[in-house]
DNA sequence: CGCCTCCTTGAGTACGATCAAAATGGGTGG
DNA sequence: CCACCCATTTTGATCGTACTCAAGGAGGCG
């Protein structure tokens, strides 16, 4: 079934394909470059990879024969995709995501949108465990929601988890979790209520610093 | 734009929504159970989980208001839908995803399904990176790829990459990488050859133990 | 042959886990 | 309303895994 799918587009695809040829250790795309193209690898072995401001790098995804890529979502790539050997692709326009079949329903349109976006979230999330620290980890996951409700610098943001989800989301013991909470507590970034699941972000934008990079921004 | 997506997602949908509310701390699905439905979170707040073998959980997604979910693909959850306040959903049939707007052509169905199994993936990359030791993530990487490629006992798997990808592919650092491939070597699971990027594979379903406890196996 | 890159091994450190205990708060029943 | 109990969180002490820094080996290529 799976294979079948496959095989199936393929044979659509490839009426529209370019076929490229692209050298060992050279980008078909770096992160911040206009996402003009979805890719079908044909041979060899392309990595998804995402760099830290501090330089450390997370390789999201692993591409072998048959795999597509580069449909991520968004204007911009998020991602950069490095060939690991010397590989062959097929490259399509971008709008083909949209444009084939004509009776393709918005629905459809932007379930596929919104799966594009999960991808891109998914693998933020992969790159926080894959190369945070405990520090950074927490004041991302607070950032995050901060932005996501829209929480602003002096009220509160509720979130109705308890410490054993908060650390079973971000990779790390609940211990260390409420240590890291105190240590931002302390800093002033935040206040932690009485009723546990609430706190006060009391600045967002240092936030957002520590959790870049803690040790730029002061901490231990 | 993504507001307006959201919207009409919303509007196509609702005349075929079943809605439910569900009490804190319920499960909306568990791991195993048959995926017969997919759902938009209307209120509340629900975490996606995996739970290993050892009794370590990684959640792998936080849900808010809007968020759809529930489709990651297959025939079973492999993820457990865990409400963490009560909770509202709008509940629709799995089938809707294929069967919505006559139009779709075996491109879309197969681009859904792609991405839905991409997003499967990137969960389990997830779990690795956040409740997995450094051994077992090297297990795990070798073992994916032996079964990948199809590779069986004594067999030479071939992957391009040095060391300092792998690494980053892992979460770890080049060192820690190394250090473990000479635990596997040392134990007799794989053997490393002289082309770095080439290794014998001797054992996979040790590999695949280790992968899944390697406390349990008996290593350290 | 010699240089350069990559990988492995070694020593010491540090971050976060684990184990243990104290504090805080919520809920229940008297 | 208060006293008690239980669950949860915080804090403390110790341990272990994986990181960092450093050196040594092994291949590849000119």
């Amino acid at each position: 079934m799976q294979v079948k799918g496959e095989a199936t587009i393929l044979a659509l695809l490839d009426s529209h394909a370019t076929n490229l040829a692209v050298g060992r250790h050279k980008f078909l795309f770096q992160e911040g470059d206009p996402a003009l193209h979805f890719y079908r690898l044909v041979n060899g072995t392309v990595q998804l990879s995402k760099m830290r401001i501090n330089g450390r790098r997370q390789i999201v995804r692993l591409l072998l024969p048959g795999d597509l890529f580069g449909f991520e979502g968004g204007q911009h790539r998020r991602l950069t995709a490095e060939c690991l050997s010397d590989t062959v692709v097929s490259q399509y326009q971008s709008e083909m995501l949209d444009q084939i079949g004509d009776g393709v329903t918005d629905l459809h349109k932007a379930l596929m949108r919104f799966l594009r976006r999960q991808l891109f979230l998914t693998h933020e999330h992969t790159v926080m465990l894959g190369r945070q620290t405990a520090l950074e980890r927490v004041a991302a996951f607070l950032h995050l929601l901060a932005k996501r409700k829209n929480i602003k610098n002096g009220e509160i943001l509720t979130l109705p988890m308890r410490r054993r989800d908060f650390a079973d989301y971000l990779g790390l013991s609940v211990e260390t979790v409420s240590r890291m909470l105190t240590k931002l507590k302390d800093a002033g970034l935040i206040a932690v209520l009485k009723d546990h699941g609430k706190f006060i972000i009391r600045d967002v934008d240092s936030l957002e610093d520590v959790m870049l990079d803690a040790k730029a921004y002061g901490f231990s």
